[in-house]
DNA sequence: GTTAAAGTATACCGAATGGTATATATTTGT
DNA sequence: ACAAATATATACCATTCGGTATACTTTAAC
């Protein structure tokens, strides 16, 4: 790993906070060099342009979550376990070294969707992604005749995908955690209707 | 409905599709003064300064949305029909005068959580408002015996709020109008499942 | 119709924006 | 250890930002 390489990924690891944080319009190039105590020179030394280092700031954060449920899927064996890992993260995010500002893909979603196409692509392939995991799982479950046949695995992965960016939201913008577990034991429900 | 009255709506509704569309930080007084016509001054005239257009605008869009539900509200009698009016109104959302830009709850939530203390307040309160609409409903079919006591008002209030809201996110990220349809078959399922 | 008040337009302010040319410092391969 | 390549810092650019002082125009009361 050259300097250069280790000084790109330090400039990503402090930003990638801002720009969940503040978003993309929001987040001046005077605060990368805040965070990072590097200048203006040097970040753009090594990237192109703002839009750059805000992609990558996106991939650095969505990678943490990334990283956060693959390690905990592999921590369970059985079908229903995994499913039920979407929402025990969530719950408990404040024990995962979960991105600060939050969801990265409810933070930037709305921003992206109206203004920069490419942040949106990112973002869209992330929810395609991640329905198509969970629907996947679903499918499985069918087969080994653990959930009813009658479920349509995109459906349910789409509602608890959705259900739980809501619950994001609802919870970031009043502060009530009470409030994320409520929601989140309408998903668990969801979840245990899928048995036969 | 003096002249300036007349001008400060009309900054309003010219602007409130944009601060919708672009967010807070997104928008500039440059947008303002295209989207209106008028000149910087004209519109420094009608507002302290930028943030009391924003919040104007927010109230504006809320209202929208709000006018369309009590309509739709009005035209149900049966409790469960009034429920799948948040459903409806939002599936068909193309039908109804919507905000342009989507629903501003979840535009303005993510953007002001950790930027703008104001616009969060007005966030936070319209999420509990909608909140105590909809717990209210159930706590209504509760008594008149068409829910089953056992369902906890709060909890489903929450989860429809929150499952519509992601709805409108993914929609909005991918375009697949099929997306929201499936999610919303979801809440549905969880408003027929009050009945006793 | 005149006049005071209210509303709108013009021209500008300092500060902050994203971005760049160039000089200096630091790595890196030899 | 030296030279070439790479990385960082400085100083600046034009543009845009939110906001304002002031002049001009329109409205409304008498």
């Amino acid at each position: 790993m050259s300097k250069a390489e280790k000084t790109k990924a330090f400039i990503i690891e402090k930003t990638a906070p801002i720009f969940n944080k503040k978003g993309y319009a929001g987040t001046s190039i005077n605060d990368m060099t805040d965070a990072t105590g590097l200048t203006r020179g040097s970040i753009y030394g090594n990237f192109e342009n703002k839009d750059e280092v805000a992609l990558a700031a996106f991939d650095y954060n969505l990678q943490k979550v990334n990283t956060i449920f693959r390690e905990e899927l592999g921590k369970q064996d059985r079908i229903k376990e995994k499913l039920l890992v979407f929402v025990n993260v969530y719950v408990n995010f404040l024990s995962h070294p979960f991105p600060v500002g939050g969801c990265p893909i409810l933070n930037t979603a709305t921003e992206a969707d109206d203004t920069h196409p490419e942040l949106r692509k990112r973002v869209l392939n992330s929810i395609v992604n991640w329905k198509n995991t969970i629907s996947g799982l679903i499918e499985t479950g069918i087969e080994t005749e653990e959930f009813s046949a009658s479920v349509n695995p995109e459906q349910i992965a789409l509602t608890i995908i959705a259900t739980i960016e809501g619950a994001v939201m609802i919870t970031q913008t009043t502060g009530k955690l009470n409030y994320l577990k409520l929601i989140m034991k309408s998903v668990e429900k969801i979840i245990n209707d899928l048995e036969v």
